[in-house]
DNA sequence: CGCCGAGTTGAACTGAATCAAGAAACGTGG
DNA sequence: CCACGTTTCTTGATTCAGTTCAACTCGGCG
C-alpha cells in the first residue's frame, strides 16, 4: 500500500532494519503480526499454488508498506512470503504497537483506516483490470503503479505480477516497442 | 465486505431505507460519503469499461457492507453504479458518521480497521484466482463465498462476477453437472 | 397466447499458455 | 578481470481455454 504521504505516526517508534536480496522476511507456516515500510530498496509478497506457481500479489518498492494482512486478522500461520528483491532498509511495525487495535490510539488509527481504503481501492482497480484488460493494459498500468520499477526487477517477477507467463509479457515489450 | 458479526457500533444510528429491484442507488459522476449495510435482498457494485461491458466488483447479500470507497477516499465522484439485484432493505451509513475518520469514535474505528482487512483479504483472493485459477475454479469458489446466492441471481451476473461470458459459464456448469 | 430476456449449444476464432531451443546477462570463484 | 555456469529473456511452433457470433429453447409475464 503506498505511503508517500509519509505514515509519521504510525511510524514513529518503529525500528529500521536491513536485509539483504533474497532475504525471506516471511515465509508459509510462520505466523507474524508485523509490518514493513520500505525506506529504501523493494520487497514483494507472493504466494505458491496447488501447482508450484508463485504468484505476486504485490511489490513494495520506497515508501510502501507490506505485511501479512491475513495471518493478522485471522490470528494464525501465514499463507504467503515476503521477500526482498534488492537490499533494502525497512522500518518495522510491530503487532502489539499496530495490528491490535485495541491498544492504538486514535491518530493511528486514523493513519490506519486511510491506508487501508487506499489499499482496497488499488485491490478493486487490479480486480476490474485482471476482469477486462488485455496483457498489454495490464503492462501499462503496472508501470503507471510503480514507475520505473520495470527497469529494476526481473520481467518474470513482473509476469508473475501481470498474471501471464514471461514469454507472453516478452512479446507484450516487442509488439509494444516495434509498433508504437 | 461481509459482516455476520453484527457491525452493532457502525450501525448504531444508521437509517433505515428500501429500494425496489433495479433501483439504482449511485450512479458515475454521483459523489456520495455513504455505505450501505444490507438487511434483506441484495446490492451490487459494478464499472462499465471503455467498451461499453459491466464488470461486477461486489455482490452485497444480507449481511455485507457495499460503499464506493474510491470516491471517499479521493474525495471525488465516483465512477462505478451500485443497484438493487432484488427489493432490497439497507441501513445508510452517512460519511460524516463514518467516513471522515477524525469524528469518529475509537470503538467505531476499530471495527472500521477489521472491516477493512476483511475487504484487503477477500480482494487479494480474488486477484489470486483471477491470475490462476481456471473459470470453473473461480465459480466454485463464487459459491462458497456467496453460498446460494448462485440460485437468486440471474447467470449473467455471476458470469460478470468470474470475469467470462454468460456462454462459458453455462459451459462451466454444464461440465460440472455431466460429470461431477 | 405471444413476446422477450435468459440460458444453452454449436462452430470458428483468438489471446495467451506450453514446450522447446537458442541468445544474452549476470555473478561468483579462480 | 576473465571464464564458466546459471538464470533470464527471446523467438518459434503448437495447443487450449475461453470468446464471439449465431441459432435455438425455455420460462415468465404482459
Amino acid at each position: 500500500m503506498k505511503g508517500q504521504d509519509n505514515p509519521e505516526l504510525i511510524l514513529s517508534n518503529a525500528v529500521s532494519k536491513d536485509f539483504k536480496k533474497g532475504d525471506i522476511l516471511l515465509r508459509t507456516g510462520d505466523y507474524s503480526e508485523v509490518a514493513y515500510y520500505v525506506e529504501k530498496g523493494c520487497l514483494r509478497s507472493f504466494v505458491i499454488d496447488s501447482k508450484g506457481k508463485e504468484h505476486i500479489l504485490q511489490f513494495a518498492p520506497e515508501g510502501w508498506l507490506i505485511s501479512d494482512l491475513e495471518g493478522m486478522v485471522n490470528k494464525k500461520s501465514s499463507n504467503l512470503y515476503i521477500d526482498a528483491i534488492e537490499d533494502t532498509t525497512v522500518r518495522i511495525l510491530k503487532g502489539e504497537e499496530r495490528f491490535v487495535p485495541e491498544v492504538l490510539e486514535k491518530p493511528v488509527l486514523i493513519e490506519l483506516v486511510q491506508k487501508f481504503q487506499k489499499r482496497i481501492f488499488t485491490l478493486q482497480k487490479r480486480v476490474i483490470q485482471l476482469i477486462s484488460a488485455t496483457a498489454e493494459e495490464r503492462y501499462n498500468d503496472f508501470n503507471l503503479t510503480y514507475p520505473d520499477l520495470a527497469n529494476r526487477i526481473p520481467q518474470k517477477m513482473i509476469a508473475s505480477y501481470l498474471g501471464i507467463t514471461p514469454e507472453s509479457l516478452s512479446r507484450v515489450r516487442k509488439d509494444i516497442s516495434t509498433h508504437k
